[in-house]
DNA sequence: CGCCATTATGACACCCCTGTCATATTCAAT
DNA sequence: ATTGAATATGACAGGGGTGTCATAATGGCG
């Protein structure tokens, strides 16, 4: 956790500290993000970030921290609508993201270059992810239930394929900044994997 | 290219750097390989290093050309199968994957490394790769054309699916070391890309 | 004002890296 | 055996990085 000196500090410099951390996070990967190249952003000296944060991983620590915050509060207000079936849930999904990219694309990126990262410590915060995965594996049964998924489809299968579609189609949108074409190519996706490719 | 002082090597002496080159290449990026760890395992010094390679992107290049003649000889007398479908290309295609990473791991992991490396070398050369894409789609609007794929289906999204999802099962298998479960399981996301999860 | 706690600073030690170069060694050919 | 070319070597320059620490500046408060 940040030092208290952190906290004590003045609004004006705390926000060109954190922003300038966030540009550099959104660039580098956290093993390449450099403090020299934070400080002379933010205009303080060497001396003073360690009076802030421990080291670099601390000032990172602190940096998602924010990121949580932020991200909590654009997700907490949407209508977690019951999805009629994974699809639709995972549209529903695919829309938040949009509006979180839009909003805070270099909190986004941060998260990519946190995928990209090898190192000790990243994979470790990485790996404290179960999440999404086990969400489509109990619709997709519960949809197989309901009759709307053929029941000799493999729910592991499925979810796996859904999350690794869409990883790619995240991020070459991502790229190209065109979320509106992702969506509209998640939809087609969607579509594709209910009818089939075959004629029938 | 290698200095000619590289290609005069000794046997042993040239196939104990170019392993200590693999191993270090193989392990980390580009950008994070170092020389120093190079030099140590192959037991030459650092000025020899230099006697042999421009520098370390000359060095690089050397490898990949090695495994270049490497790929070459195994994939050169792989039944070029007039495959039926894409799916069928698609599955042929994967096996000869299966038996590149069987029979190099090493390699098959720089070629990973490679596609994280954020370097402009490296960007520079990973785009040198037209490829498999223009492949696939040809052989999908050969499939719509013979009856096989539904007209209605984009090509270049069938493509994408394709190249998207097996990119998550070669990295998730290759880390597991299961190579068969591999083809098991891109078997059963082809089936289910043909028939759809459509109840009928 | 004077005093003390808090905060700011940049020089410093130490680490790792790449690429160079004068010098030493090896080796083949005369 | 001598000599000259090819090869080997590690000290060195120069650049970047992190974390520390003695010292300086600041700011409230008695």
């Amino acid at each position: 956790m940040a030092k208290p000196t952190y906290y004590n500090l003045e609004k004006d410099k705390q926000e060109r500290l954190i922003d300038a951390c966030i540009e550099e996070f959104s660039t580098y990967t956290f093993s390449e993000a450099s403090i020299n190249r934070i400080i002379k952003r933010a205009g303080i000296s060497r001396g003073s970030f360690y009076q802030y944060f421990e080291d670099k991983e601390d000032c990172y620590m602190e940096i998602l921290g924010i990121i949580a915050q932020e991200k909590y509060r654009i997700f907490k207000d949407v209508v977690q609508a019951e999805a009629g079936n994974v699809f639709e849930a995972y549209l529903n999904m695919l829309r938040q993201v949009k509006i979180w990219m839009e909003a805070q694309p270099r909190y986004y990126r941060i998260g990519v270059l946190m995928e990209l990262d090898k190192s000790n410590f990243i994979q470790k915060l990485t790996k404290q992810n179960p999440g999404m995965m086990e969400y489509f594996l109990s619709l997709i049964r519960k949809d197989q239930a309901n009759g709307i998924i053929r029941s000799d489809v493999d729910p592991q299968l499925l979810s796996d394929m859904l999350i690794g579609i869409n990883q790619k189609l995240l991020m070459e949108h991502f790229v190209n900044k065109d979320y509106d074409r992702m969506i509209e190519a998640s939809e087609a996706v969607l579509d594709l994997i209910q009818k089939g490719t075959m004629v029938r």
